[in-house]
DNA sequence: CATATGACGACAA
DNA sequence: ATTGTCGCCATAT
């Protein structure tokens, strides 16, 4: 797998982060096939060209706490983006067994498929 | 090829 | 809860 397709991977599972939920660097390196890349989907994500559009934000480390320095404006804008979408950050972190995205369970719950009820 | 760097993560004190 | 250490791994120098 090259870095072209890593890159792409990578952004294609932050996409899909829904409004109201965080996933977590490991997260979100290991959905996009990608296993030990936490540090990889970091870097993505600080060279993305402007007006990338992908929900940066969304994503956070694995403890709930948000990456970036408390007096830094990018902190200040991720907490405020994930507030403006419901997503509770306290002292930095947020709840992670409140809002991880749980994509398997999303789907139980929006879009019941029987694929799993049998076999 | 050898080191240094990180928007990380797990774990031990 | 905090902090330090170590492992990880693509990139940069």
């Amino acid at each position: 797998m090259d870095r072209e397709q890593r890159m792409r991977n990578i952004c294609a599972t932050i996409k899909d982060i829904p409004r109201g939920s965080v996933a977590s660097y490991g997260q979100i390196a290991e959905m996009a096939g990608i296993p030990r890349g936490a540090r990889q989907v970091g870097y993505t994500l600080k060279h993305l060209p402007d007006g990338h559009g992908l929900p940066w934000y969304r994503v956070v480390q694995a403890s709930g706490k948000i990456a970036f320095a408390r007096d830094s404006l990018q902190y200040r804008e991720q907490r405020a983006r994930l507030a403006g979408e419901g997503v509770r950050v306290l002292n930095g972190r947020v709840d992670m067994q409140k809002y991880r995205w749980a994509p398997a369970l999303d789907e139980l719950l929006w879009k019941p498929t029987p694929a799993w009820d049998d076999d």
